[in-house]
DNA sequence: GCCGTTTTCGGCCCGACTGTTTTCAGTCG
């Protein structure tokens, strides 16, 4: 059984202890050390093989001999016995906004509810309004709620977040009573996905700027309405918290509200051995309180040195930010150029001078073309001699654009079922680059999936890996690959690997991007534009490499175009 | 169930909002 299987299952061992009512701190044990083997990641088989998993903080002797048991026979009876004592659609229940395990507890117990419908039918029935500890509001906010879960769906993606975020961000910094305000929660740590939007603002008086959040046109319906927070529902389904505070709150504020939970709790845990108290509101200590006046300053004050917003996961920034200075992470402006883009040769929007011009008017000095190879004839694969009479456009592009710019000969060529790529060599030898990558036959078994990826990556004319998991979030799972042996082969060969920054992809995902980056391979950020307004998708690339702790020397395209021009020539050469 | 620079027992992050409550439990961030 994969880690992410044992830790799904430990997650919801947890959630159905907690459903039979068992004491909440038991329940969260499991949830702890579900986050440790996701945190665990590839590394679960070589710590179970070594005898080292129970170091595992959150781990104990019980939670490890049923960690064994999972990963080796694949089921443990504490398992199989809650889920033979439990109603299978009463974890479903848990999606109602306002139920949860004590909640749920009692309808079950007292009206046998076990699933959606059976909770729908007792609401409507009038049912629900007369238990004890309901009412007639509960059981209307439950009627509502069911009809959320069934519309919509729980994340969005960064971009779609982002599109959402700025308008309401807008009105809130435009509010007279504001001073400051900003996107916090997995936004601001740049998340994947998104589950809604966190937002943080500074007043004296922040309630009334609370009343005009919640009338704000973009809102569909108010979850809660207080004096310090509010929560609204935007038109579309997603979910928007507000959060108000004094100017002197701000900065602890804005580290709670920017999370993650986990490392908020790591924070405050760390706060109370050394004697303190951390809340969303200051940092008390026995003489009263430690003034911080920005996040900084409060992580000094509990012994760290300062961890970025991206690294905020509990997945060992407290080790590193106390053995030293955090390097700093790769930022969009250190990008000198970029590789992976798509014009209308193939697939793409617009022509090879209005993308360079719109790389160059982004600040950066060069431009790797990559269309797609003959294979791709639903994308417009390049034909060989279509491929030869974009390289004299390119050439004469390059003319005409000068020495400040260039722009590289490249290809998006597929890796075809068994491995071979989609050109004889003598045609791959023509362009300065390659990005190889699997479109087609996802399907594939996962040994055979790699073996295949391995051998594209071994070939010497390859010098990138496109999208290594084929990935696209919210829509389509990764195929079946064994990432370990993708990430060593390109190790071994000197091929790099693509962060793929288009919104919909982010792929190779950071926990993998770290490992392939502590493993010596290159990583290079990748926007796969399609149109010349694709170029800025670079930045949620950058968002990758920072949760995976680059830098930019780890980054290939922070490289000077020169630079990265004799780069790609001694790959080529390699052999 | 986990864990230990005050503990091997007795804690476990801490606060806002809601609804049903007559003093607070449940849910959520
Ligand atoms: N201390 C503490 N902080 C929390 C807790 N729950 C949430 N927070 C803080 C940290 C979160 O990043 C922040 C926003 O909460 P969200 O539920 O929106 O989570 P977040 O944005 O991290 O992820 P999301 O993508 O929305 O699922 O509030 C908690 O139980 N304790
Ligand atoms: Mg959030
Ligand atoms: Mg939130
Ligand atoms: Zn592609």
């Amino acid at each position: 059984m994969s880690p992410a299987d044992v830790a799904r299952i430990l997650d919801e061992m947890g959630t159905l202890l907690e459903l039979r009512g068992e004491n909440p701190f038991r329940c969260r044990a499991y949830h702890n050390a579900a986050d440790a083997i996701r945190g665990l990641g590839d590394d679960l088989p070589e710590r179970i093989a070594s005898g080292r998993l129970a170091e595992v903080p959150g781990i104990g002797e019980t939670i490890r001999a049923k960690v064994v048991q999972l990963v080796t026979t694949g089921s443990v009876p504490l398992y199989d016995e809650l889920r033979a004592e439990l109603p299978p659609g009463l974890v479903a229940l848990l999606r109602v906004p306002g139920l949860g395990p004590k909640k749920i507890k009692a309808l079950h117990d007292a009206l046998k509810v076990e699933s959606l419908a059976d909770l729908r039918l007792a609401a409507e029935s009038g049912k629900i309004a007369g238990l004890k500890g309901f009412g007639a509001k509960t059981e209307q906010k439950i009627l509502e709620g069911l009809g959320f879960v069934e519309s919509t769906g729980d994340r969005i993606l960064q971009s779609t977040a982002r599109r959402l975020v700025s308008p309401i961000l807008g009105a809130v910094r435009s509010h007279p009573g504001v001073i400051e305000a900003e996107a916090c929660g997995s936004l601001r740590r740049r998340l994947d996905t998104i589950g809604d939007l966190d937002i943080l603002f500074s007043s004296d008086d922040p309630a009334p700027v609370l009343d005009r959040f919640v009338s704000l046109p973009e809102v569909a319906s108010v979850l809660a309405h207080g004096p310090t927070k509010a929560s609204v529902r935007l038109a579309g389904g997603v979910q928007c918290d507000l959060r108000g505070v004094s100017p002197g709150q701000f900065p602890f504020a804005l580290h709670y509200f920017t999370g993650s939970k986990a490392h908020n709790i790591a924070m405050r845990r760390r706060a109370i051995a050394r004697g303190l108290r951390l809340n969303e509101y200051a940092l008390e200590g026995p003489d009263g309180p430690i003034p911080c006046g920005s996040e900084e300053e409060l992580f000094r004050a509990l012994g760290l040195h300062a961890i970025p917003p991206e690294l905020r996961e509990d997945r060992g920034e407290f080790d590193r930010a106390e053995a030293g200075p955090i390097p700093p992470l790769v930022e969009r402006g250190d990008l000198r150029g970029t590789f992976h883009c798509h014009t209308d040769w193939s697939d793409g929007g617009n022509t090879l001078a209005e993308m360079a011009e719109a790389a160059r008017d982004r600040g950066l000095s060069y431009l790797g073309i990559a269309d797609h190879s003959r294979s791709a004839a639903y994308a417009g694969g390049l034909s060989i001699d279509r491929v030869r009479r974009q390289w004299e456009a390119i050439d004469e592009l390059n003319a005409a654009m000068g020495p400040a710019f260039r722009v590289f000969k490249g290809i998006e060529c597929d890796i075809l079922a068994d491995g071979s790529l989609d050109y004889p060599d003598d045609v791959l030898e023509g362009f300065d680059y390659v990005v190889a990558s699997v479109h087609s036959s996802f399907g594939l078994p996962a040994e055979a999936m790699t073996a295949r990826i391995v051998r594209a990556v071994r070939h010497p004319l390859v010098t990138m890996l496109g999208h290594p998991t084929g990935r696209l979030l919210l829509r389509r799972e990764a195929y079946a690959v064994d990432l370990g042996a993708v990430i060593e082969a390109a190790a071994e060969a000197g091929t790099m690997i693509e962060i793929n920054a288009s919104p919909h992809r982010l792929d190779l995902d950071a926990p993998h991007v770290r490992r392939a980056r502590d493993r010596g391979v290159a990583i290079v950020i990748n926007p796969d534009a399609h149109a010349t307004g694709g170029l800025d998708d670079l930045d949620y690339g950058v968002g990758v490499a920072r949760r995976a702790g680059l830098g930019a020397a780890e980054v290939f395209n922070s490289l000077p175009a020169e630079e990265a021009s004799r780069a790609l020539t001694k790959l080529r050469t390699r052999g």
